[in-house]
DNA sequence: ATAAATAAACTACATTTTGTATGTTATCTT
DNA sequence: AAGATAACATACAAAATGTAGTTTATTTAT
C-alpha cells in the first residue's frame, strides 16, 4: 500500500483547519470557497481538485466528528443492561465533546445548533437504540423503547451542549453526578 | 391606522407559502430567490422590494412559528410548582407542533433538525427556566436548576420531533401518558 | 366613480461566485 | 535523478445576486 502524497495531506489539512477557523467567524453559508482558499493560501483550482464544493469539505468535517464519537463509545466495556451502562456511555460522550470542543463550538456559534445535533443524534441513537433492543429489563415498560431512547438522548445531548457553551461552569465529574440523579435506576419506569 | 395594502399582503403570503413548499423538496440553501419567484409567479424585483434576501424571508417564517409557540404556552393557567405545570406545558407544546406540523416537517426533512431545534429551544428555554427560578420546591436539589431545565427540555423536544417525523405512531394522549411516567414527581431529585 | 398613490411587472446591468479547463511550475515518490 | 503528479496561474462561461429606472396595474381615499 502506497503512502499518500505529502502534498495532498498538507493541502487537505490546511483546508480543513481553515474551514474550522472561518466557522468561528461566520455562518457556513457565508463562507465562500474563495474565502477558504485565500486564508489557506491554497489556489482555488486546487480546492476543486479535492472537493466538488464546500459541502464536501463540511461533510468530511462532520464525518471526522462522527468517527471520533463512534470510536469513543466503543470503549464502553460494560455490557450489562443496567444504569451503569448508560452512565458509562454518558461519560464517554462527555469525553468526546470535551475533546472536540473547538469543533462543536465552531458549528454551534454561527450555524445554530443544527449540524451538531445531527452528528450526535445519529451516532447516539444508533448505539443506544440498539442496546435498548436487548435490554429485557424494560420488557414490562408501559413506554415504548424508542420513546425512552429519544427522551434520554435528547436530555443528555442538550445538557452536554449547554455545558460546552457555558465554558464548563461545572466539572465533568459534577455533570456525571447530576446525570446519576436525573436518570432513574429503573429505565422501564414500571410502577 | 391604515390597513395594509392588499397587494402587499397577497405577495408576502404567496412568497411565504412558496418557501414552505420548496423546503419540502430541497435544502434552504439550494432554494434560490429565482426559484421562489418563478414558482410564486412573482417578479424577482418584487421579492427584493419586500426582503433584502432569502434569509429575511426565512426569518419571518421562523418568527411566525416562535410567536405561535409563545401564544400557545401562554394558555397554561396552571401556576403551581408541581408536575402538573410541566405536564400542561408539554401538552401545549404537543398541540403546537401538531398544528404546525407541515412547517416543522418542511424544515426538518432537508435542513437537518437545525432550525427547528433553535426555534423551540429558544422559546421553551425562556419559559421553563423562568418558571424554575420561582420553583422553591427544588431549592434543596443537588442539581443546578439550569441543568434540570436543559435536561427535560432536550428530552421533550427530541421525543416531540420524533413523534412528528414518525407520522404519529402514537396519539397525543399516549405521549402525555408516557411523559407522565418519564417525568418524576419530584423534579428536585432529592434523595 | 375617479384621481392620486403605490405596488408589481418589465428590463437592463454590474458584480460575485461558481465550476471547469488548460498549460506551467514545483514537489514528492521510487 | 527521472517520472509522476500535485499545486499554481490564468482564463472563461454560467448562475445568481442585488440594484436602478420605467411602465403598467391595482388599491385606497376622496
Amino acid at each position: 500500500m502506497n503512502k499518500k502524497d505529502l502534498r495532498v495531506v498538507k493541502t487537505q489539512n490546511i483546508l480543513y483547519r481553515t474551514l474550522l477557523d472561518l466557522m468561528k467567524e461566520k455562518t457556513f453559508e457565508e463562507i465562500k470557497v474563495s474565502d477558504i482558499c485565500n486564508q489557506a493560501l491554497v489556489n482555488r483550482s486546487t480546492f476543486y481538485a479535492h472537493y466538488n464544493d464546500k459541502y464536501e469539505l463540511l461533510a468530511e468535517f462532520i464525518q471526522e466528528l462522527k468517527n471520533s464519537l463512534i470510536g469513543e463509545l466503543k470503549k464502553n466495556k460494560n455490557i450489562s443492561n443496567t444504569k451503569e451502562y448508560y452512565l458509562e456511555m454518558i461519560k464517554l460522550f462527555l469525553d468526546h465533546i470535551e475533546e472536540k470542543r473547538e469543533s462543536y463550538l465552531a458549528i454551534m456559534i454561527h450555524n445554530r445548533n443544527s449540524i451538531t445535533m445531527d452528528i450526535i443524534y445519529d451516532v447516539l441513537d444508533h448505539n443506544i437504540t440498539s442496546h435498548l433492543q436487548q435490554d429485557n429489563s424494560i420488557d414490562e415498560s408501559p413506554i415504548p423503547r424508542s420513546i425512552i431512547a429519544k427522551f434520554y438522548i435528547g436530555a443528555v445531548v442538550n445538557v452536554g451542549m449547554e455545558w460546552l457553551k457555558d465554558g464548563k461552569t461545572y466539572t465533568k465529574e459534577d455533570l456525571i453526578l447530576y446525570f446519576n440523579y436525573l436518570i432513574p435506576n429503573d429505565l422501564s419506569h414500571s410502577v
